[in-house]
RNA sequence: GGGGCCGUAGUCUAGCUUGGUCUAGGAUGCAAGCCUGGGGCGCUUGUGAUCUCGGGUUCAAAUCCCGACGGCCCCA
């Protein structure tokens, strides 16, 4: 029996509500606005996605740091367009204690104003070039629409923040390729199906040269935006004056990158693979991979869980994450679905059957197949299976993505294909920033910017104007 | 930025229009016990809400009015 997603497709907000309370991953409950909790099992799905964040990055070079949280006035002042789009949404602290302060302190919306002082002091010459650093922190932004758990928060928990500067544009450049790289590597480990734009000039990082976006389309077929990486040009070194003395001797401004990634990834994660029952994790994050759930009748409960305690010590010499659900209060029925809504990725029952023809039963998260197996061959078969459903997993997460990525070229068309099908609609654009934003109004969507590293050009006109396109163009509903 | 809706045990919800019958009903959860045990079993008992907070109207407020806080939706 294929596990339904009616709920999931049709109802997501109650689902993704009810998934994150129930389970429990993440309390809304706390009387701050946009702030929640994240709670124990919550805690490990994070700390999973962040080693293999961390990992991607140490292994491309760039090194954890630890910045304060808290930034000058003046300082996150320094660079003007970046403070005109993001002074309506800072927290300001005013006081300490009793003492209104001379200068305000800011709670950083994003680090760049607190990280590139410090860079102007470290670096001078060229042999500090190329600098990647990174740094996995809290951020403030005072969200003024409605929030929503995980997607759009006052207090982003997890803020992972890539800075670079180096010497040439070139290399800059190629930084911003290899910020690509990293993100899809991550996003592939964990399944999660992206597409990746150029983000419109209006829609760019403020103080960016321009931004790539990485997104994905969430089960209500609205886009969520779950990474970036800005090419920031020399903008934020002349305002922060960050010099370094090249081969001639002469002081040259360095050509900066930055790259993030919050708990919208997450929020991605779980969405994507869910189902009626509940989460569908990959075994990469799983905090759990594998429960075991004894069957006891009476009379035969020494035997069957010690038979447990043996495939839980067999699983578990391997690395895997294991547990046996022991609890004699709850019947096996309830612990399925307990363990379901969990998503953890497989289910072994063993009962008095099993005992007596040395067998096993495995459960599938994914597709909730059941499959009897000779006992002695557990530990191959678990660890085939835990591949087949991060395979399988990545697979539907891909189609999901594809089935739901449209192309028009008529502007009212590719509107009633937003508007009855959601996800993302590809259309001729000819490249103009007012075309573009009627186009926003037009169709009611936003524009999620051109295809990314896409060779393939429209023939046909622009869909406003109707002079010849230079681009295809992306636009959604969007978190 | 503009407009609208909502807030009752841990959770979901009835009651609010027409103030008094509410000592606030139900489901779920939680606790104890019996019974079960290969898909949320059943039964018994118990537990839990100064009706979000502050102010106002009234003889009387969960119910009407104002504000704050929190949640949700729509439009730009």
């Amino acid at each position: 029996m294929m596990p339904s997603r009616n709920q999931w497709l049709s109802n997501f907000s109650e689902w993704f509500h009810k998934v994150i309370f129930e389970i429990p991953i993440y309390d809304t409950r706390y009387p701050v606005k946009g702030t929640g909790i994240w709670m124990p099992y919550g805690f490990k799905i994070r700390r999973e996605v962040l080693e293999i964040i961390r990992e991607e990055l140490i292994k491309t070079g760039h090194e954890e740091v630890l910045f304060p949280t808290l930034i000058p006035e003046y300082l996150l002042k320094k660079e003007g367009e970046h403070i005109r789009n993001f002074e309506g949404q800072v927290f300001w602290i005013t006081y300490g204690g009793t003492t209104p302060l001379d200068v305000r302190l800011a709670l950083r919306p994003t680090s760049e104003t607190s990280i590139y002082p410090m860079f102007q002091l470290w670096i001078k010459g060229y042999s500090d070039l190329p600098v990647k650093i990174f740094q996995i922190v809290n951020v403030f932004r005072y969200e003024t629409k409605a929030t929503k758990p995980m997607i759009r928060v006052r207090e982003i928990t997890t803020f992972k923040e890539a800075h670079t500067a180096h010497a040439t544009k070139k290399e800059a450049e190629n930084q911003v390729r290899e910020g690509v790289e990293i993100y899809s590597r991550i996003f592939e480990k964990l399944g999660i199906p992206f597409v990746v734009s150029i983000r419109p000039r209006w829609d760019k990082f403020p103080g960016a040269e321009y931004s790539v976006a990485f997104d994905t389309i969430m089960p209500d077929g609205k886009v969520l935006q779950i990474g970036t990486v800005h090419f920031l040009g020399q903008g934020f070194a002349r305002a922060f004056d960050i010099k370094y003395m090249n081969a001639e001797g002469n002081y040259e401004y360095v050509w900066q990158t930055c790259y993030g990634i919050s708990e919208r990834v997450i929020a991605a994660l779980l969405a994507i693979h869910g189902d009626d029952h509940g989460l569908v994790l990959p075994s990469i994050v799983a905090p759990i991979q594998v429960v075991v759930i004894p069957i006891v009748y009476k009379g035969r409960e020494e035997d069957i869980i010690k038979v447990c305690k043996e495939v839980r010590e067999a699983l578990y010499d391997e690395g895997l994450r294991v547990i046996i659900d022991e609890n004699r209060e709850e019947t096996p029925g309830s612990k399925y679905f307990k363990w379901e809504l969990r998503g953890v990725p497989i289910r072994v029952e063993i009962g008095p059957r099993d005992l007596e023809r040395n067998t096993v039963v495995l459960v599938r998260r994914d597709t909730l197949e059941k499959i009897t197996i000779e006992r002695k061959y557990i530990v191959e078969e678990v660890k085939k299976l835990l591949r087949t459903i991060d395979s399988n997993l990545r697979e539907r997460g891909k189609s999901w993505l594809f089935e739901h990525i449209f192309r028009e070229s008529e502007i009212e068309k590719a509107k009633d294909t937003l508007n009855s099908k959601g996800g993302i609609v590809e259309i001729p654009w000819c490249g103009k920033d007012s075309c573009g934003q009627e186009i926003e109004t037009k169709m009611d969507g936003r524009i999620l910017g051109v295809p990314y590293n896409m060779e393939e050009k429209p023939i046909s006109s622009c869909v406003n104007c109707k002079v010849a396109a230079v681009n295809w163009v992306r636009v959604a509903k969007s978190y």
